[in-house]
DNA sequence: CGCATCCCCTGCCTGC
DNA sequence: TGCAGGCAGGGGATGC
């Protein structure tokens, strides 16, 4: 599921009913998800209170007032419900080992309040780990990580100087999480044909032969920001699975100008192009070859 | 260092 | 209808 906007609105819609709340309970229904659990997992979050949701990159992180925060990925398919029914609570069970409903529901936090949390991951590519809140920044999983898209650390400078010496495609370094968090494969594709630039240009190509910001970094700049803002405020796209934490659904699919519209004629006006698909490190690129440069 | 490939796991869609 | 194959929004390991 999950890239940027996907994972904002769903931590979005989890602070509404986790902050200021009591963890009553942790259910693990298994040892790993992607990698094992951390050891006591459900033990060392009992009865802490979620301070505050944020995130970061494609990580939710859950501060609490314990020594511990949690550290949630979503991976491919990983999805949070929220479930409010009285009725359907069985303190210590899942809801659907009462009515039968569903498999792949790997977590269950039920909190003060009256919810339950649970986390459902079909693929399993997701996990989750905790980490003292004072090493979140140098833990392994955001040592490496790029700025946030969204933040003041991501401008055309800081793309010219990451991007200079870097001679694979243009597509491969959005893609990578150490030059910038929080991008997969839908929005590099959208903000890609928003700049105008082609998924196939070398990165290093983006600066000047000094190293210097060109004009196309402001360009990607400003695609990116705008192709997350909006597909934030639309609440992320839903594709096959993806549901927001409340079960509605985005609605940013709808806005795609290039993803997966293989074969649809270009909507730039003027042009006369047709969007292609073609494949990049084994994963899907969808462009329209005569405006994208 | 950069890049391609494979893999983790499951579900869904397509075409035969 | 059934089944095999391809494909999927992430990302890590490996080998060239």
């Amino acid at each position: 599921m999950p890239e940027l906007p996907e994972v904002e609105t769903v931590c979005r819609g989890l602070a509404k009913v986790m902050e200021g709340h009591r963890l009553l309970a942790v259910v693990q229904r298994r040892a790993d998800l992607r990698f094992p659990f951390p050891d006591r997992f459900a033990e060392r979050l009992t009865g802490r209170r979620i301070i505050q949701l944020r995130r970061r990159a494609k990580f939710i992180i859950a501060e609490t007032d314990g020594p511990d925060c949690l550290m949630l990925h979503l991976g491919m398919s990983g999805r949070f419900t929220i479930q409010t029914e009285a009725a359907a609570h069985v303190p210590g069970q899942f809801v659907h080992d009462v009515g039968g409903i569903s498999a792949h529901d790997h977590v269950a936090f039920d909190l003060t309040g009256g919810c339950r949390v649970v986390y459902n991951d079909p693929r399993r590519f997701g996990y989750m780990d905790l980490v003292p809140l004072a090493s979140i920044e140098t833990s392994k999983h955001f040592a490496h990580l790029g700025p946030e898209p969204l933040g003041p650390g991501f401008d055309a400078a800081h793309i010219a100087a990451t991007a200079a010496s870097r001679r694979q495609d243009l597509k491969a370094f959005l893609l990578d999480q150490r030059n910038v968090a929080g991008l997969g494969n839908i929005y590099v594709c959208e903000a890609l044909f928003r700049a105008g630039l082609s998924p196939r240009r070398q990165a290093a190509t983006l600066a000047d032969r000094n190293g210097r910001p060109t004009l196309r970094c402001a360009r990607l700049v400003a695609a990116i920001r705008s192709v997350l803002d909006e597909a934030i405020a639309a609440g992320g796209s839903s594709l096959r699975d993806y549901a927001r934490a409340d079960g509605s659904l985005g609605y940013f699919q709808h806005a795609f100008a290039v993803y997966d519209r293989a074969g649809a004629p270009c909507s730039t006006p003027g042009c006369t192009g047709i969007v292609r698909r073609i494949v990049q490190s084994a994963r899907s690129t969808f462009h329209c070859p005569r405006c994208q440069r």
